[in-house]
DNA sequence: CCATTTACAAACCGAGCGGTCGGTATGTAA
DNA sequence: TTACATACCGACCGCTCGGTTTGTAAATGG
């Protein structure tokens, strides 16, 4: 037999690119089947249908990803210098393109939480762990903090603020207001301290 | 004849509806047919295309919807005390459907900036034109706040924080989710007196 | 009053979509 | 060698899409 893993490997990852770029709803499956030099026969012998697909390549590939990028900002001793390096860390490390692209999950809520229940709780279910992620390590450092702080609702603020950026950007093409966005939202967190 | 002027801004409301719901490459020509009780003869009389209709939807709906929207927000003494009251009211006025839907321009925004030009060009003129609305009605009240400020970068921010929060309901399809981020952002701007 | 334009209606077109299906090649185990 | 499962191929289907063409009744200008 051929590698059956590796095929259905190389599937989900050109179309977490497709999707990733053009959005699920106008991801051609053909186009994946050309970009894999595969069949239709292959794809769906791995797949039952697109929605499936689509889900697998947020468990398999998404999320993972997504874990991997935020865990590390917050899960260190201040995790409010952890957060703003991070964000720097991204200003200079992203393309005006990447930008453009935006956050695979962000997108795909925008576009497929009103559409589809499936991708709609898959969704929450990472936003609530990025949340609790953020929010666990805020109180963790609660007496270096202002007092009367909402660490819930401060890390859906900057969350909200971040993605918020990545839109503003995606109409000017331009990476220096994102640049601007996220210097802001690190001065909002730096004076979360005392 | 029968009221051409009539046709056409039926067209264009059931048009700016479909949109809003749907987003624009998802909205069907056909449903909006339907909707209208009309046949595509006369839609195509009054549109050149799908993507003119669009533009006509963006430029004859949602602009003038958007600047009503925001310009009475700041246009007043107290810009900050316009914007939090704006977005109290937001609050109490939204229903969780309303949230879910969103921002119609932000919507268009993250779906169409980087497939079509000539909507990422109007809708930067429209991202333009608001950051300038707020950023002036901030400086002009300058002294009343701290010092040090990038009035711009903050009016960037303030938009950033609040579409994000749009973003961040969709999956949760809850009202108090949205409620809780624009409390963070109210506290956030009330800080910015000194 | 008639010719022309306007404002639609309705039939139709090709392309592309997701998905199905019969068939084939390649492996393993008896 | 037989028997079967897995992995994959590619033609084809029904359907919807945006868009075009043709036809026609109502309004308008000369």
């Amino acid at each position: 037999m051929r590698d059956a893993e590796a095929t259905r490997r190389k599937i989900l990852e050109v179309a977490a690119d497709e999707i990733h770029q053009h959005g699920f709803q106008a991801t051609s499956l053909s186009i994946i089947l050309k970009r894999c030099e595969i069949s239709k026969g292959a794809l769906y012998h791995h797949f039952d249908n697109k929605l499936e697909l689509g889900y697998a390549v947020f468990e398999e590939i998404y999320t993972p990803m997504f874990i991997a990028t935020w865990q590390p900002a917050v899960e260190v001793d201040d995790p409010i210098m952890g957060l703003i390096k991070f964000f720097k860390d991204i200003c200079q490390e992203m393309t005006c393109d990447d930008i453009v692209c935006g956050c695979p999950i962000n997108n795909l809520c925008q576009e497929m939480s009103g559409v589809d229940e499936g991708f709609r709780l898959r969704i929450l279910n990472m936003q609530q762990q990025l949340n609790h992620l953020i929010a666990f390590n805020l109180q963790r450092i609660a007496s270096q903090l202002r007092n009367d702080l909402d660490f819930n609702q401060i890390a859906y603020f900057i969350v909200s603020s971040f993605h918020g950026a990545y839109s503003l950007s995606k109409s000017a093409k331009n990476k220096e207001l994102f640049d601007k966005v996220i210097a802001e939202l690190c001065i909002y967190i730096t004076n979360l301290k005392k």
